[in-house]
DNA sequence: CTATACTTTCAGTAGATACTGAAACAGGAG
DNA sequence: CTCCTGTTTCAGTATCTACTGAAAGTATAG
């Protein structure tokens, strides 16, 4: 066990520098190091820290592995190690990989960040940012004039509301087209939207 | 209580369409429905569901409303409501507002939607995004042929993860740079980039 | 000063989420 | 068929996060 996975980044330099350690190990310390912080991100963003550990590993190593090489590598459980990995290959971030003559399945990663980037960010406006337009524009037909009545809707209290609605309805739609282009040729490398800011700004 | 809060949207539009309700609780339906939606959206992005909701309540409402309202609104603890409302402000994004005469606080959201964007997007970068960066930075040095010797630095293990710490570097150099611009300027109104991009494309 | 009106804090707890480990399952080899 | 290797599922449990409610704190009025 890698005393690496709990030291903080501090302490793991230190050590790296001090200690007599094969490049073997300092590759792996440096790796940790990534899985780490990559995992604690993804928590504060709404994907478990497991799941983001697993995915930086594959990332980061480069190389297909094999359930138990990420067991291994990240002290978990089998069943977790499975489901987890089955949950990236549903996102489509990873990948399963038969390797001839082995009858383990391996996983890598994508390679293109782009890629990777594009298709979470793509799932998680269809999952999250969608319905709220859509119940933003269920509540507006609610304040209608012909729903709510022509004097209630002459009220300040509905006014008030139905301008809020308006502004973030706008918003969110003008947040998603510029999403839709970010991510629409994201492919390989930098998406058509960068290279415009790029050169734009 | 509002039955709105627990019954799904179906359910309300149904019960707003047929029941005779009086255009003062269809308002307050329509606003509950927001309210719930921006609270789960919240949840999933690692704001927690409660100061999400309390955000959307405020900004919905457009009136300044002080913590009993808040705290009868939502059916939520004076504790909860308390804390909330204070890390909100920390935020930035609601403001206590003193009313002549009232001994009571008033809390009201910031009216411009990209501005809350904007303060929102800003704070998570500083905290998730930059720190990852520094660790990349920290994770490169570690396999510098001058840290781990010329010859580890030539192994094709080391040379991948190097690869990769690259690849992952440049996009979220790139990211911070489109982003930096996309809120740096984001006061009131669209921002430059937006502009930009909707003319170009 | 005390009384009143309101706010903040925090220990304890409820509820949600993630994880384990063992059992069930799948399928190729003999 | 059985044995072997590897995978998936899931009930039970550990861990973490959010919430309550009551007590302590603060400030203004009288």
């Amino acid at each position: 066990m890698a005393p690496a996975t709990t030291l903080p980044p501090a302490a793991i330099e230190k050590e790296t520098r001090e200690a007599k350690i094969t490049p073997q190990q300092q590759l792996r310390t440096s790796q940790d190091l990534f899985i780490r912080r990559w995992g604690e991100m993804g928590a504060t963003w709404g994907i478990n820290r497991t799941m983001a550990e697993i995915h930086a590993l594959l990332y980061i190593t480069a190389q297909p592995l094999c359930t138990d090489d990420v067991m291994e590598r990240l002290h978990i459980s089998r069943g977790n190690a499975s489901m987890s990995l089955r949950s990236l290959c549903d996102w489509g971030i990873i990948r399963r990989l038969h390797k001839r003559g082995e009858r383990r399945e391996f996983f890598e990663s994508l390679s293109d960040v782009w890629e990777i980037f594009s298709i979470i960010a793509t799932e998680r406006k269809r999952r999250e940012m969608d319905p709220v337009l859509e119940t933003i524009k269920q509540c507006q037909t609610m304040l209608d004039a012909s729903s709510i009545g022509k004097t209630a809707a002459a009220q300040e209290s509905v006014k008030l509301t139905r301008q809020r609605l308006g502004d973030m309805e706008e918003f969110m739609a003008v947040t998603n087209k510029v999403f839709q282009q970010f991510v629409g040729n994201a492919k390989s490398g930098l998406s058509r939207v960068v290279r415009v800011l790029l050169k734009a700004l």
